[in-house]
DNA sequence: TTATTTTTTGACCATCTGGTCAATACGATT
DNA sequence: AATCGTATTGACCAGATGGTCAAAAAATAA
């Protein structure tokens, strides 16, 4: 049996790993419902039963993928520093999430689908953990544009717009191929680079 | 028999209008894999198999419903004016998307679902009617900066961040609860006002 | 080696789900 | 009222799916 108390064992770790790899692949790409066990036990390599013994269930295995996400997410912004240069710290937020995009893609489309739902799984996580970051931050950004570091617009929004822009070409990407010639992401670099210096570098009177 | 040679009857014309506006509502909210016949079934007041007297499946349902999206979805772009006020003109599409967001968020979500999962049921609908329809608007926007009227940005990009912006307040709906006190459209309205304003009213050297 | 614990699996089950079909109810026309 | 095409439904089915379990196989300890 599976131990909570003991550490687990190398087989465990290893399994458990190769659960949760094969299981972000299929949720992302098919959704939570949209996903069998049986998807996952053939793209992990391991039996439907045997997935059951290191999981409890289909839910479970979602659940702690949706737990591991949350800290890789909320990562660029915890590193948003309120001594850095106020639109350079954005921009770095801006392109970190922007990479995210580029290099884990799945982990973005978990997300966006748990949302889309209605993030069933997911709202205490956000009102615990996204909602005190986001009002600290939306504080910090505030104080830049009272000391006039940064043209005045509502922080809230602000993310919501950062978020929403940089994870499109991940959540999107079906749609973006279809309208793209070139590699979208260096477009996308160029283009929002341009779009935050422009909407946050303050006017002299 | 439902035949399609002749018109539909009243009833045959209430009835479809019924389902696909239960279906509207079920898809939207799980998604097509998490969505079944019986939910569609009870939230039209039919019962399933009349349901599949007027459509031969749970896929036909599905996909009348995203031939009928499509229009309304594209209509604002349609309506963009190259003989306008060119900033006013993009800002006027910017703000028909966010109402659209506020009026129809489960068509919305019904896209955004259908996007993320590849866009199995859509991927010939982008390429035969958005392509076109969104190139001819970016050239558009091309002469629109050529003369100067508008500061220089890659315009798919910046359909991509319209079209992000404005979304991301139906399908994300679930965070944005979460982190917003009051009413967030009308923040919103205020922000991409700002934002668009600022990236393209062009600058005198 | 043997005993013991951990890991793996084949067979199985209950439920859900998309879909069928024959029979029935309904509504318009004569 | 009788007729005929339209609309509706209860009963049913096959396949998919999440999950169980006893037994076998591996790994580990004695």
């Amino acid at each position: 049996m599976v131990d909570s108390e003991k550490k687990p064992s190398r087989i465990q770790m290893r399994n458990r790993a190769r659960i949760l790899e094969a299981a972000l692949d299929v949720f992302s790409a098919h959704g939570y419902r949209g996903s069998t066990l049986d998807a996952i036990a053939d793209a992990s390599g391991l039996s439907k039963p045997n997935i059951l013994y290191y999981f409890s269930g289909k839910e479970e295995i979602h659940v702690t993928l949706l737990n591991q996400l949350m800290e890789t997410w909320l990562d660029p912004l915890v590193e948003m520093d309120e001594n850095g240069d106020p639109i350079e710290e954005i921009l770095r937020y801006v392109m970190r999430k922007l990479e995210m995009s580029r290099d884990l893609p799945r982990e973005s489309r978990l997300f966006a689908n748990e949302i889309l739902q209605g993030a069933p799984r997911m709202t205490p996580h956000l009102e615990a953990d996204l909602k005190p970051l986001v009002d600290e931050k939306c504080a910090v950004i505030r104080t830049w544009m009272e000391k006039g570091k940064l043209a005045p617009v509502d922080p809230q929004h602000l993310f919501y717009s950062i978020w929403s822009t940089t994870q499109h070409y991940a959540d999107f990407e079906a749609q973006v191929q279809v309208l793209s010639d070139a590699d979208p992401l260096e477009g996308a670099r160029l283009f929002l680079d341009t779009l935050y210096r422009r909407l946050l570098t303050p006017m002299p009177e």
